[in-house]
DNA sequence: GTCTATTTAGACCGACCTGTCTACTTGGAG
DNA sequence: CTCCAAGTAGACAGGTCGGTCTAAATAGAC
């Protein structure tokens, strides 16, 4: 591994930690070189500025989000599996561990502190709309393709709600109950 | 109304259009006493610190739907007029004219970026379970109370997930859809 | 008219922000 | 061994942050 792509790397572990932890804006260049134990300018050699690592950050949170859905698809390939499996990403996600506690989605955390036309909405906004479609694409093999795009609505929501309440609460629960909820609307069909 | 009531309204109004718009971190004091047009000891004299502003803007965008709720409510009492009450308090807020657009519910955005104790979070979650509260207690008029609760919590995740969505992409068009939704889920009942 | 409480504008403080620059060290390829 | 790309530490700049302070203006109570 070249040594730019390890500074990298150890940029966006840090920059994970610590934006999830704190906030984007909250969270300043020292803190994240600090954390990553790199030097400033390994930071404005391998990112733009800031928004070039902020926006890294969102890229990388998608990408780990459907790693995680990957993972869990790879166990059980049936309809009902697939839409399980996008559930349980999150559930993974929420229940992995972190230094303060979990916090909801940290991608739509993000969102809530970005300007209005911040390109980094469109890339929140584009994972939610991804996950409605996988979910959906899970539902036409149980249903006629027009209930599955108003159940991957719903399921969608429901989710959605869920991960930010739970998020307030710092803990999972409320995401399970919500699992329960979907395995049983997805049983039904 | 006193000269000093008179600054704190001015700074808690400027507050909501500034902190709503552009996230509470990136809203700095002095963008708010210029929007407010007040001094800078005004908002000294009137709140402890930022953060004491922070806690009163929670605490008025919390009232603010209340009143909202009252006033639907009122038009009609019935247990199912008073569930979508619930629905149309936040579409009226989703509704109302902002300056940069429907950026998704203020009080969820603010609790995105405080960090993990504080106590504007708090805040933010009681307004949440409040709100499960309000719709649990118009359901338990229309069905048995452990399908009531089981209900108001399917549906307080619906309301935000649909509210998270809506405001990512600008428009309130899916709180609408969440609304046809629930409709059709209460009237079933 | 006088007194008192409040608001005003703006200077000021130390801390922190993002971003640049320099000068030195390191380590792998040829 | 040499070379050079990448890393290092840290000073530095210009701006903004939250917050304090002062002195002048103002307005209501008496």
């Amino acid at each position: 591994m070249s040594p730019r792509l390890d500074a990298r790397s150890k940029l966006l572990d840090a920059a994970a930690r610590l934006f999830y932890a704190h906030g984007i804006s909250a969270t300043g260049i020292d803190a994240v070189i600090a954390e990553a134990g790199v030097a400033k300018m390994s930071l404005y050699n391998n990112f733009e500025s800031k928004s070039g690592l902020v926006a890294a950050y969102l890229q990388a949170r998608h990408e780990e989000w459907l790693e995680l859905y990957r993972a869990r698809l790879g166990a059980s390939s049936d309809p009902v599996g697939g839409v399980l499996a996008i559930v349980d990403a999150y559930l993974d996600h929420a229940e992995a561990g972190y230094e303060h506690g979990f916090r909801g989605c940290g991608l739509l955390n993000a969102a809530a502190e970005l300007p209005a036309g911040d390109p980094g909405r469109s890339i929140v906004a584009g994972h939610k709309a991804q996950v409605e479609d996988l979910l959906r694409e899970h539902l036409e093999s149980l249903t006629d393709s027009r209930q599955a795009a108003a159940l991957a609505e719903q399921i969608s929501f429901l989710l959605e709600g869920a991960i930010s309440r739970a998020g307030l609460e710092g803990h999972s629960e409320l995401l399970h109950r919500a699992k329960s909820l979907i395995t049983s609307m997805v049983r039904a069909l």
